[in-house]
DNA sequence: GCCTGTGAAGGATTTCACAGCC
DNA sequence: GGCTGTGAAATCCTTCACAGGC
């Protein structure tokens, strides 16, 4: 039943519960699909469709209630819950993530973070011990982690996403600039500023005037 | 005539061209739709769809010439030239961005980054000086510069992003934990780690059984 | 009067399937 | 035989528009 819900309309949710919980800051109770529609530059007769696949929230000539909604889809999400992560790959960019404070508060607690640099292991970053990347598999098998972070070079990405699947993780962060395969029923989202670059300086050629 | 072109397939050309310069290293010189749809988990038709916008660059019977079709995706995305970056907000991630050596190799070059904290100011931060946000008005009126990144706290994200378009930014890379507003002929693409996994968090309950 | 929830319509995107060419 | 380019079909997603409730 719930596995007819077309996947974009999951990824908008999250967006909806940011601004519901920046509502609910602002002391807001009650608020329209019109009025989050133009917070959000999103129509209100898809926020109105989006969550009319979980249910019946508003209520009519008032519209829904900030906590309400927002508690609910904070369940819908599961974001009601604590997640475990682990970053695999502790250069420049995963210290980054680890050090990232922006996680935590969320529910996202990285609680390993792997690396194949010998001189990376041991050290603390962010408050946890790098260990070996050898103690990946190890340490997946006996510690539940939900979703696995990757942070390391292209070339050896795809052999880290095999070996987190293998090792029954089901969401994946991929930070790598390629795109891996995974299993069809493994979760995975690209994190590429490079590559969102690339498709905007099309339109800023365009607007340029066309050509060169 | 490009007009018309979908969005959905702009943002799937630099994962193309992406593909197509990991084959190219390889030494591959030609590559069918059907390869580079099992490389990149896309079905050989999209693909040559996609290309069809463009022109006829395959050749019936072998494929597509990768160093060649390499080019023409670059020329069509604008990946030819050296862009001009900013940098608003040198905080924890901000500092990340600068320093991260992503940008500079794809033609991306971080020209100057703001601050707002009178302690930042003056600090040399990946090569660059770190200017005062009262500066940026005067430096992009002064400087061209392409696509603003948006590395500040989701309070003041509007705000400077505001500030970017009325000095006539025409892209935006934004890393704040918001949605800000942007006329319609300006770009925006959004990095938000935390709202890529709040929608796998979706998929794992799902997997583990629906309720929970 | 205002606003939700939702079938139905409309629009956009993907996939099919095949003619045409190497 | 293999593969592109592409109309047409199929699917997916968004928007409309209105009945119904507050």
């Amino acid at each position: 039943m719930a596995l007819e819900i077309p996947e974009v309309v999951i990824n908008r949710l999250p967006i909806y519960a940011r601004a519901l919980a920046a509502l609910a800051e602002q002391g807001e109770t009650v608020v329209s699909s019109q009025a989050l529609g133009q917070a959000l530059d999103v129509t209100p007769a898809q926020i109105r469709k989006d969550l009319s696949y979980f249910g019946r929230f508003g209520k009519q000539g008032r519209g829904y209630n900030v906590p309400g909604l927002l508690t609910r889809l904070r369940e819908i999400l599961g974001l009601d819950r604590q997640w475990h992560v682990c970053v695999v790959g502790v250069g420049r960019l995963g210290q980054a993530i680890v050090e990232y404070g922006g996680f935590g508060p969320q529910g996202f607690q990285i609680v390993a973070a792997f690396d194949a640099d010998p001189a990376m292991v041991g050290r603390r970053v962010g408050g946890i011990t790098v260990r070996a990347a050898t103690e990946l598999d190890g340490f997946l098998h006996n510690n539940r982690v939900d979703i696995g972070v990757v942070a390391v070079p292209a070339a050896v990405a795809q052999q880290v996403v095999d070996q987190l699947v293998k090792a029954g993780i089901r969401a994946i962060l991929n930070y790598a600039p390629m795109t891996p395969h995974v299993p069809r029923d493994i979760s995975i989202r690209h994190i590429d500023p490079v590559i969102a670059m690339q498709s905007m300086t099309f339109y800023i050629k365009l607007a340029e005037g066309g050509g060169k």
